[in-house]
DNA sequence: TCGTCCTATTATGTCTACAAAAGACAATAG
DNA sequence: CTATTGTCTTTTGTAGACATAATAGGACGA
């Protein structure tokens, strides 16, 4: 069924992508257990490719993992929101600091197809899409530095808070700020636009605080 | 403090570890295969586990793969490299910015443990050790910052550039200069010690440059 | 002689099966 | 009644075998 009977790519592959889907569609609870055998029979597929797709998100820190123990959800601490925020932070400004060099010529065409991908989930209410357009949107500002490790690990790390999000949020009372989001990135994408750098620097550290998170659209469900 | 806990290492562990050691060492050339049976073979256990192991070493960047084509050697080309550096310097800016903190506590024990045994190693002239050292140096730095997610990454980063080093210099010639990058890492070290943080960025920056590299001590085999 | 097609071999992808370890539950002893 | 130990069940770890795709080499034709 969800088989979509993809066989150029391999098994592991679109297993992988799979479990993200299911991971980040925030239907496991934190901490909950991963187990090889009813995910395989789930995916219609056997363990041993399985368990490749598993070390595989693994290693994009979408799940944890004990030795004989097998995978579970990971369990946010406050310490890991602060650690990826941290590096969210240094990797944007950095990121900025290479797209607003006077000689970089930037195409924005992917950012506009985001942003409007973005209204439209926004207007519907899908929150949990209008997540997933966030993040593509500010992995989008990333690549236009052009560094493919840094758009690579930047994404793995807005991944890693959004699967925090869906499995920390109550999705109900989210969807009334989503149009408020949205507008967020209107302002970030007109001041990559217009090139006024200093502004646009000082407004992503500003979207990137905890607080932000906290006051925008997300409630909190774990103690930080 | 030693972690209690007595959790037999993986076969799959122990066999990353195995490759990582073999791909650093230089004896394999860029771009050459990796086949499944044979490593298996040559590591005496069967191909599940260590295809699993494949995909974490993937993961780490330190192997190239087609879908049906299996692994090789990563091909660096000069993209890769000045990306790389670029990352690097970035975490290390942040990484220094989190340590000057006023009110940070520093733990520099790990890091003189470091220097001395890279100090032995350069003693005998094993560059491929002292280039060793030399990594978990930087890592220990940036360990310094409290952040675990950007110390594994930075880890990561710098091994991709061992393994950069290892399969294009020749390492016969670049044994005579070992001394002189164990000094610049005693300088780097005396930097921190006395916290003259702006002395120290600009020591980290100016260490971490293409051109630093191909002066000091390998000489470079692949077309920059 | 060179190019193309077919075949054969090799290596990757996948599956089934077996072994071993961790956790749970029950039974017995204190 | 409680705690501890032993067994049983569940799940992970590993191995061997089979299927399939890609590549290389040889043969045939132009």
């Amino acid at each position: 069924m969800s088989d979509n009977s993809i066989h150029q790519e391999s098994l592991v592959s679109s297993a992988a992508s799979a479990i993200r889907r299911i991971l980040l569609s925030g239907k496991l609870e934190m901490g909950s257990k991963v187990a090889e055998e009813s995910l395989a029979a789930q995916l219609g597929i056997s363990r041993p490719p399985l368990r490749e797709a598993l070390r595989l998100i693994h290693g994009e820190g979408l799940l944890e993992h004990t030795p004989r123990r097998g995978y579970n959800v990971p369990v946010v601490t406050q310490k890991s929101i602060r650690e990826i925020l941290d590096l969210r932070e240094a990797l944007e400004l950095h990121a900025l600091s290479v797209i607003s060099h006077p000689d970089a010529t930037l195409n924005l065409a992917n950012l506009e197809t985001v942003l409007s991908r973005m209204k439209e989930h926004a207007n519907v209410g899908d929150s949990l899409e209008v997540i997933s357009s966030i993040t593509d949107f500010h992995t989008e500002v990333i690549n236009l530095a052009g560094n493919s490790r840094l758009s690579t690990y930047y994404r793995q790390l807005l991944l890693q808070l959004q699967l925090w999000l869906a499995t920390s949020a109550s999705r109900e009372d989210s969807s009334s700020n989503v149009q408020e989001m949205y507008e967020q990135h209107v302002e970030l994408h007109m001041l990559i636009v217009e090139q006024r750098w200093d502004e646009a620097k000082s407004a992503f550290v500003a979207h990137g605080t905890l607080e932000s998170l906290q006051g925008s659209a997300i409630r909190i469900n774990v103690s930080l």
